[in-house]
DNA sequence: CAGCCTCGAGTTCT
DNA sequence: CTCGAGGCTG
């Protein structure tokens, strides 16, 4: 009964020699045997397995065309986070790092004059991974997720030819991790397919591997020819590992049949890091994947121990990224919006063109002298850049092309209303005239209103406040209260259930605190800070109304102008109307809670203090962090100063990370700020409660 | 009065 | 995110 024992030697024979030629042919990219011979050894051992399924076993190369679908991704916890990096966008960053690097060594007995050995490598942009081998076989392959836990993509992952299903090591667990990326060539090949399918193609390399990687049916994954580099090991015990350089373990690694990149080298100092750095950004189009820059780490295994980790990055390691990309592209018109202050905003229409992987059609001037001093024409060609890598931007035109004709002139009539167009003395921004008659104003007017921010409705967006200011139905926000399901039915995309949502929306913002609708009334220069202090300092519509200039200029932050503003908007007969109505239809703020008084000082890690965030935290919005300081008693500002007692800084921090080092400001990650947001309300001074 | 610190406002694309 | 400008401070 028992199977006879060459069967299953010959399965086994079968699989390794499989895993040895795909190995060759994707990896190494020299095939051993011809296609035909593959093909034919394949199909034996899926007949074998098919005939004999308790030979059937998960790292056989037959398991790469994908198994069944799943019904969604389980959640894997990492065992030791994956980390992101630091990054640098110019060389003198660079220098900077290195300088730490040293110091931080220095105080571990080392010259700090010596130069240091570092790895250099490209970075990939693709997505990184975690592959866990349990007894040399393939067990759990996961996404980054956010640092702490990701999905577990393992049927995926077994897919890729690039990654050994089996490793040749007597080590009971290894995790190693890498990037998954699709190289050009395959995207390329993608994208004409689904063009020829009539489906939509991939922005680019990177969305395509991500798309690719969350499929929930791995046979998707499995046509899709994703690549992967592996670029660490994460283990507690480094020291167990058979090699004292992240070079060395590298390759330790390609002996393991793991891919690693052919671009990495070892460098010594600064010189040596910068010389990499303009050797690959020179060669950077040739490779056969996307990079968008290079990583450089601490060669040494125990000089990265000594080093550490701040925040949520190593110390000993950093990425150098290349400068934005920029790409050509032809003004074909320059439009002007109208804001809701009536700011009128030239936008530059351009001809789709690729830009930091995606496409880009607009770009703002901001305003008439940024059109003047960057001398762009309609039907230039300009140079487009996405700021930050977010923020598309006409850098300037471009040299040696055609000049355009088109010259831009602000026009001296509101595009939307007709009314005049007046740029008062000094002033960058030239505002329509037209207030509350011109409907462009109005309906954003009505968006503040109801953004996020404000009033919260959600569900009233651009185009049903189009359709509601056009077709009369709506004028002010106190119009929102009178709407009923007959007033919605027959709108665009407006079924029953839409207008129940959104009517129940309506409903809910009443009882929104006093400080929102200050906010939400759109008082010039009055923001979110300002209306906040403000509803505190007078608690009621009525009471602020009725202020007098001396009382407002008490509030902190507002001085004569602002002052002016509140009173100017008091003032208004149209303005008094709306508030009247609004408090009319019921909208009934709650009271404002009163800000803990200053509390004990020391009481509390956060009450008093400062904070400016940055980046992604792994699990809090941006929002939901800003509240939890706030409700401590903390404060929450945009940018990095001397004032500034903590930044709490996430995933992609950028700018504002790398000033808080300049400044020596404290920084903290979410797990961090929750250690101290955790002291404030338990009484860890049991009897010393005071309230 | 200068310079710093904040706040407000506008904006892209998926 | 970035710019412009109001408010505050030395």
């Amino acid at each position: 009964m028992s199977l006879p024992e060459e069967l299953r030697a010959r399965a086994v024979r079968l699989r390794a020699d499989l895993e040895r030629y795909a190995h060759a042919y994707y990896v190494l990219d020299a095939p051993l045997v011809p296609d035909a011979e593959y093909d034919r050894l394949f199909s034996e051992l899926e007949a074998l397995e098919t005939s004999h399924p308790e030979l059937a076993s998960a790292d056989s190369p037959t398991q790469r065309v994908g198994g069944a679908p799943l019904e969604g991704f389980r959640e894997v916890a990492h065992r030791l986070p994956m980390l992101s990096l630091a990054n640098a966008f110019d060389d003198e960053a660079v220098q900077a790092f290195d300088r730490r690097v040293r110091e931080g060594l220095a105080a571990a007995g080392r010259d700090p004059e010596a130069a240091v050995e570092y790895s250099a490598e490209p970075k990939f942009d693709g997505l990184a991974v975690s592959l866990t081998y349990i007894g040399g076989v393939l067990a759990v392959g996961a996404t980054r997720g956010d640092g702490h836990a990701g999905e577990d993509v393992t049927a995926n992952l077994r897919t890729l030819p690039a990654i050994p299903l089996r490793i040749d090591t007597d080590r009971p667990r290894l995790e190693v991790r890498g990037e998954v990326l699709m190289r050009r060539r395959d995207f390329e090949r993608l994208n004409a397919i689904q063009r020829e399918r009539g489906e939509r193609e991939f922005a680019n390399p990177r969305n395509a591997a991500a798309g690719s990687l969350r499929q929930l049916d791995p046979r998707i994954t499995a046509g899709r020819r994703l690549f992967f580099y592996a670029y660490a090991v994460a283990d507690e015990d480094m020291d167990s590992l058979p090699a004292r350089g992240h070079g060395a373990l590298m390759d330790w690694l390609a002996g393991l049949r793991f891919p690693v990149s052919a671009e990495r080298a070892r460098v010594r100092g600064l010189d040596g890091l910068l010389a990499y750095y303009r050797g690959i950004g020179a060669r950077r189009d040739a490779l056969p994947y996307d990079i968008d820059g290079v990583v450089y780490k601490v060669d040494a295994l125990d000089e990265q121990r000594t080093l550490g980790f701040v925040s949520r990055a190593p110390r000993f390691a950093i990425a150098h990224k290349f400068p934005a990309q920029e790409a050509l592209t032809e003004l074909l018109d320059i439009e002007v919006q109208v804001g809701r202050t009536g700011a009128l905003t030239p936008v530059a229409r351009l001809a789709p063109v690729f830009v930091g992987g995606v496409t880009v059609t607009n770009a703002t001037l901001h305003n008439e002298d940024e059109v003047r001093r960057k001398e762009v024409r309609i039907g230039d060609t300009v140079v487009v850049r996405r700021a930050g890598d977010v923020i598309p931007e006409v850098v300037g035109v471009a040299p040696d092309r055609p000049r355009g004709s088109g010259l831009f002139v602000m026009p001296d009539r509101c595009p939307v209303c007709g009314s005049a167009v007046s740029r008062p003395e000094g002033e960058a921004i030239a505002r329509c005239t037209g207030g509350l008659f011109c409907a462009a104003q109005r309906k954003q007017a009505l968006l503040h209103y109801a953004s996020r921010r404000a009033m919260d409705i959600e569900g009233l967006g651009e185009k049903l406040v189009d359709q509601l200011v056009d077709g009369g139905r709506v004028r002010t926000p106190a119009d929102l209260y009178r709407l009923d399901p007959q007033a919605l039915a027959g709108l665009e995309r407006m079924g029953e259930k839409s207008a129940a949502n959104l009517l129940a929306a309506i409903e809910a913002s009443r009882t929104r605190p006093l400080s929102r609708l200050v906010f939400a009334l759109g008082i010039r220069n009055v923001g979110e800070t300002t209306a906040r202090d403000l509803a505190r300092a007078f608690g009621s519509l009525q009471a602020l109304g009725a202020a007098r200039e001396e009382d407002l200029l008490q509030v902190p932050e507002v001085g004569p102008v602002i002052a002016q503003a509140i009173q100017g908007f008091f003032a208004e007969a149209h303005n008094r109307e709306v508030i009247d109505a609004l408090l009319a239809a019921g909208v009934a703020p709650r009271a404002e809670a009163v800000p803990p008084p200053g509390a004990t000082p020391g009481a509390s890690a956060i009450a008093g203090r400062t904070f400016v965030l940055t980046g992604t935290l792994p699990t809090l919005t941006r929002d939901e962090a800003r509240a939890l300081i706030e409700a401590a008693g903390g404060k929450v500002t945009g940018s990095v100063s001397r004032k500034t007692d903590f930044v709490v800084a996430g995933e992609e921090a950028g700018s504002k990370l790398e000033r808080a080092r300049e400044l020596g400001v404290a920084v903290l990650d979410e797990a961090g700020l929750r250690e101290r947001l955790g002291g404030q309300g338990q009484p860890d001074a049991p009897g010393g409660a005071s309230d």
